[in-house]
DNA sequence: TCCGGGGCTGAACATCCGTTCAGTACGTTG
DNA sequence: CAACGTACTGAACGGATGTTCAGCCCCGGA
């Protein structure tokens, strides 16, 4: 549950409404002003508050940083393996729209910042491989260089291309059972393309991945 | 080959200019006037030739597509089943960093444009995961409603992740024979897991990856 | 009570934007 | 030759943008 805007600090709801805004409309196309429109007071504010507008940008990205750190922190470690990752996803990118098109605005930008963000996901997805692989015994001609790019381009790829492939379903994209039959799909896909086996377990957990 | 920048009309040279200036920085982040100066012109032949700036948007688009259309159209049909996707997205997205970036542009719009011309994509994906069904039986429980978009996912997604993966690897993303590599990694993934079959021919190419 | 400082504002600044317009140069047509 | 349409330009317009600044209100400390 979050206070309500007006329970905020001016600061705090300039930095809401910019993620809101930066989300929606991305960092280029929304002015200052807008931003302190959407959050009810001056754009002379954002100034003191913040420097700039890039200054802005900045909060807005530690806090999303944040709030994405938390999140991922709380994803069980001992958990099914791929499973978890499964999860991580779906608590991220289903629970908050607003968290979702941000973090799609950051990854498609070239910053060094956006690029060590994705290198922290992608030693995630490393990680969870060799556990994967540690566990099943790894199918001999995998090819263990791309496939966490590949298990990355799984995951990220519905998040990046929601715009375009939203209006080709027929069902919201990031619907929590949608989202888990997608993250099923997925996790059946790397399952026996890099290890060559069926899951062992039931053949798909509920709320799974 | 193409004809010296010269040699070409100025609108020609103003779409070619835009083309290459909205590929690098985005459509909101190029000012007509910059389009102009690539181009060596004056910004009112902008408005004289296209009408507006979103004249020459559609102009661009217009462009792109019919070459899209060309490299699409190009590739044989009677190839090894999903081999031919991978040429056809070596072909694309290896040749021409332009086409590419303006690809990734136009895939991260949400008009209606963008989505429709993500609705060709899945419907060639879905097609040419129909003929790798009946030429090699489906696996039983392989998850059909996703697959078309789990394979648009592993070839669009480097290409949308280009900015924030290429500083993660040693080797350009976009060099033939990486690219060969991850379309031959891509290609085994989706062979074994939505089939459950290893490849028949050569285990793989020698850069692999 | 006075005072200082931080949150906050309205008005203004220079700059850039997309677009308009009058007008020039030029090849083609009558 | 004159008339014309087309490619093209320089200068300007109104508006939006990021940013600055002098000054307001209001609360806590002296």
């Amino acid at each position: 549950m979050r206070a309500s805007p007006s329970d905020l600090t001016g600061r705090a709801r300039l930095r809401e409404a910019a993620l809101r805004l930066f989300a929606e409309r991305g960092f280029a196309a929304t002015s200052a002003r807008a931003v302190a429109a959407e959050a009810g007071l001056s754009p002379a504010l954002v100034m003191h508050h913040f420097g700039s507008k890039e200054g802005l940008r900045a909060a807005v990205d530690e806090e999303v940083l944040a709030r994405l750190g938390t999140a991922l922190r709380d994803v069980p470690a001992d958990g099914d393996l791929m499973g978890s990752l499964g999860e991580v996803s779906a608590r991220i990118f289903g629970a908050d729209p607003v968290l979702r098109g941000y973090l799609r605005r950051v990854l498609q930008e070239d910053s060094p910042a956006s690029a060590a963000l994705f290198g922290r996901l992608l030693s995630g997805a490393r990680t969870e491989l060799e556990r994967l692989l540690a566990a099943g015994g790894g199918h001999p001609d995998a090819d263990l260089r791309w496939a966490p790019f590949q298990m990355l381009c799984l995951i990220l790829g519905p998040l990046l291309l929601e715009p375009v492939m939203q209006p080709n379903l027929d069902q919201p994209m990031f619907d929590p059972q949608v989202l888990a039959g997608r993250s099923a799909a997925n996790q059946r896909l790397l399952r026996r393309g890099l290890l060559g086996a069926d899951p062992p377990g039931p053949v798909e957990p509920p709320v799974g991945g």
